[in-house]
DNA sequence: CTTAAAAATGCAGGTATTTGCCTGTTTTAA
DNA sequence: TTAAAACAGGCAAATACCTGCATTTTTAAG
């Protein structure tokens, strides 16, 4: 076998499966493994693949890790659009935290004239910034973590208000439910949730098909689903049955 | 499985859902919790997630740091030293927004075990960042301007607070008393005032001497008064006579 | 076809990295 | 205050790596 042949071989194996051991090569070529290192080292300067202790990573894969920042950057932009045009003048508006729903803030339109109440500094930061938003913050212990106010008086406070909709960041759901990992963040969205006429969730679509420790509340009592993803898409699929409207 | 690939992984789960256990990871993974341990140092200090303990966070999740830079930096910073040497273990603490409040809450001392209530959502979030602090942010509309939480429900909740100290912003004082150019806040301040055992000001000395719409509260009731210069400058001299103590 | 030069390969050894386990310590939560 | 969990540092086994060198293969010119 010629050197040209291996190392085509290589670059097709990386190709469908986005890695190689040196070892697994060694095998299924029947040369030394220092063969193999030399073989990778030489793609590696030629910049065909990342070498890594131990085989070798496809190019593409390691751009996916590196631009790790700008993560979902576009997803949450669309789904920050699509959840807008729910919002109309006079609106009561609860919300939760999290990143997609800080995109929203910041895009929310100048001539809206609606009214939010949320739990995280961040969000209400945000917000504040817009001319005709009215916002209050709910007061109460700060979590540490997720830089956003839980506890029983946050909870007894948002019970006091009628809201029209609330929009619920989520970190996981599946169709049995939405679930997450802080059991103190499960009771404020409870809370959240018993106060809105609807039910709000803009997620990217990753999160589905993920469950976590503590269930929120079940899928079927969600109102909208929002994703960067078409109603039409496969993975949305077994969730058209369960909620009302699928943005 | 490479170690690359596993903390592409790792970093995929937290983008996902802004945070994970090691625990978790090393079920997920097959690996040691050890191996994760390591894994997630790594990434910390390649700055690509922030460490806790048991796991690790988004980075997005921190503090957005865009550092506006302060007016009056320098001097802040001398206030701010000051002032930290006031607060004791145990202590309640009732604070204002501002950013020499700020430049006070970034410098806190991590052995520091205290009790924050704010009205300042960003204070709240630089607070959070300590990892013994207890912030509680008390809620309420959020001032468009100032960026803090007023009107009645805040001063409701303020009245309720026993606190030991109260750390009072200010934009303009002079030897008759404290004032303030909004009147909401004129409220939310003389409830501070109220609350608290003793009122302490931190302030740069430009805004001695300077008088703005409403009273707050006459001079001779600052427990307190810090200035970036020494008691012994000249432009202190007047106040020695009617606050307690000058700093 | 022969043969020398060049390239490629395998091997030996010594080194470096990764990983799991163990120890004792720190942190957390009840 | 205490018990459980998480941590840090050290150790050792396994694996991967690199360098230099001898051997084989390829190349190409005579």
């Amino acid at each position: 076998m010629l050197k040209k042949e291996r190392q085509a071989f290589i670059i097709k194996e990386i190709n469908l499966h986005n890695k190689v051991l040196s070892s697994d090569l060694s095998m299924a070529l029947d040369v030394s493994e220092d063969t193999i290192r030399r073989d990778l080292n030489e793609l590696a300067l030629e910049g065909r693949v990342v070498k890594v202790h131990g085989g070798a990573l496809s190019k593409s894969y390691q751009m996916a890790a590196v631009q790790a920042d700008t993560y979902a950057y576009e997803k949450k932009e669309i789904i920050a659009m699509k959840t807008l045009k729910l919002f109309k003048d006079g609106m009561v508006i609860l919300t939760s935290g999290g990143t997609t729903m800080r995109e929203i803030a910041k895009r929310l339109p100048e001539s809206l004239q609606v009214t939010f109440f949320t739990i995280s500094p961040l969000i209400a930061l945000e917000l504040a910034e817009h001319p005709k938003a009215d916002v209050i913050l709910l007061g109460g212990q700060l979590s540490n973590a997720s830089k956003v106010t839980i506890g029983a008086e946050v909870v007894q406070k948002i019970s006091e208000i009628k809201a029209d909709i609330c929009i619920l960041g989520i970190n996981g759901m599946d169709l049995d439910g939405i679930t997450d990992s802080d059991y103190e963040i499960v009771q404020v969205k409870k809370a959240m949730i018993k106060a809105s006429k609807q039910m709000i969730i803009p997620t990217i679509s990753e999160k589905l098909n993920t469950a976590l420790r503590y269930k929120v509340t079940p899928t079927a009592d969600i109102d909208c689903l929002i994703t960067e993803l078409s109603p039409l898409h496969d993975t949305i699929q077994p969730y058209l049955s369960q909620v009302k409207l699928v943005l």
